[in-house]
DNA sequence: GCAAAAGTGTTTGGGATACACCCATGC
DNA sequence: GCATGGGTGTATCCCAAACACTTTTGC
């Protein structure tokens, strides 16, 4: 390309993948397009960013309006994914996408207009634009996150039980894990405490409740070489 | 934000990190800045990305005609980073950049006009804008890749020596291996191969030459949980 | 023969995996 | 007392880390 007088940006948008996990599955959020291109096709919520607002700042008002979800009160994690760029995209024209994934609990998606609502990952419908892409890509970082982040606390309450917590594992992996050899590594990272309280809840044994170390998402060890 | 027929995009614009390997110190490139803001100060090579072009063939031409490296041609490899867009990070007005990294080896940057030169990272000049966060970031994200990928073969040429390998890990990880560890790590990999070819280089045994076994840069174990 | 880098082997500790039994509760 | 999920311990394997001596070459 050429610089010139003439520069024209292209149109900068935002998307977001908002997981959360019900029932051991995880799930994304998506809205029913309310006009063309795709209409009522699903898609991730997103919109329009504009000069003056950086691309979390129009991510946060878009989520809220198109999915009654504030970013700020109901998503306990939220960390920019890529951005997607190709030309072809959008065919309305060149947009180009910054994406955000955010990470939540117990999430009631509101939307007067439009049908907004979590699908499971595994059985997901037709899906618009390169949507069904970005999806993956968060899907494999969150994956990816587990191994080396506390990433896991924004899927669950303040406090849990240990069982909860390998739900979290397992909806994420795809796959069930041995809860001896389980519990044993989640204790070794020095990661979650035992809160003293415990939770009963139908004819067995109580469990014990955890809670975080740390109330932030961060890397809890590096694994370098 | 609102959307509204006066939707204005911010400008948008793209920068590189390049990251080769001289003399076991990791270094970065860098240009001086032709006109104000930050006139003579060094930045990451960056431009603008007008509609109708991907950021990465913005990144293309931008780093081809300020720093003179073919970014097809003379790296290795190249990953998109990040999107930097807080409003107040160019003076000029808001600015999103898309940042992408690239690696490479023996590369010779050219620029007629102003000075273009590679530094180590851990002795930079003074920097324009916040490019020394992102040339922070673009270093992390090398170090965390060391561990699950065979990136390393972008900083080398086809055909290298253990020691040239190893040397490679130090400067990305800013300190020494043992050689014994650091060997049957490698081999264990599957990652590398014997050419049956050796190099003579002085007073001292000839070492062995080792080729990659995939000229793709990509994922070559997943250590999950 | 000596300097300089290449090449190799053993031991030890910790984390990952595989696997089976007892505990506390509601009904 | 029995069904249900919670909680624990042991043996094995593999990988990471610590550590020192021999080999091949040029001079």
């Amino acid at each position: 390309m050429k610089i010139s007088k003439q520069y024209v940006p292209p149109t900068l948008t935002v998307d977001m993948v908002i997981f959360q996990i019900i029932d051991g599955h995880l799930q994304v959020l998506l809205t029913q397009r309310a006009r063309p291109p795709f209409k009522d096709v699903w898609a991730l919520p997103g919109g329009y960013s504009g000069v003056g607002y950086t691309t979390l700042e129009s991510t946060t008002a878009v989520v809220k309006r198109k999915a009654g979800v504030d970013i700020n009160q109901q998503l306990a994690h939220v960390e920019q994914l890529h951005t997607f760029d190709t030309v072809a995209r959008d065919p309305r024209g060149h947009a180009v996408a910054v994406v955000y994934s955010g990470y939540g609990q117990d999430i009631k998606p509101v939307n007067p207009l439009q049908k907004t609502k979590f699908f499971d990952v595994d059985g997901l419908p037709e899906i618009a634009f390169d949507h069904k892409d970005i999806i993956n890509h968060a899907r494999d970082r969150l994956r990816t996150r587990l191994a080396y982040t506390n990433v896991t606390a924004a899927f669950l309450p303040s406090r849990f039980t240990l069982t909860d917590l390998q739900t979290v594992y397992e909806a994420i992996l795809s796959r069930k894990l041995d809860r001896r050899n389980f519990r044993r590594h989640i204790t070794s990272l020095d990661m979650v405490h035992d809160t003293g309280h415990v939770k009963t809840s139908g004819a067995h044994r109580p469990a014990k409740l955890y809670a975080y170390n740390s109330l932030s998402i961060g890397v809890i060890k590096s694994r370098l070489l």
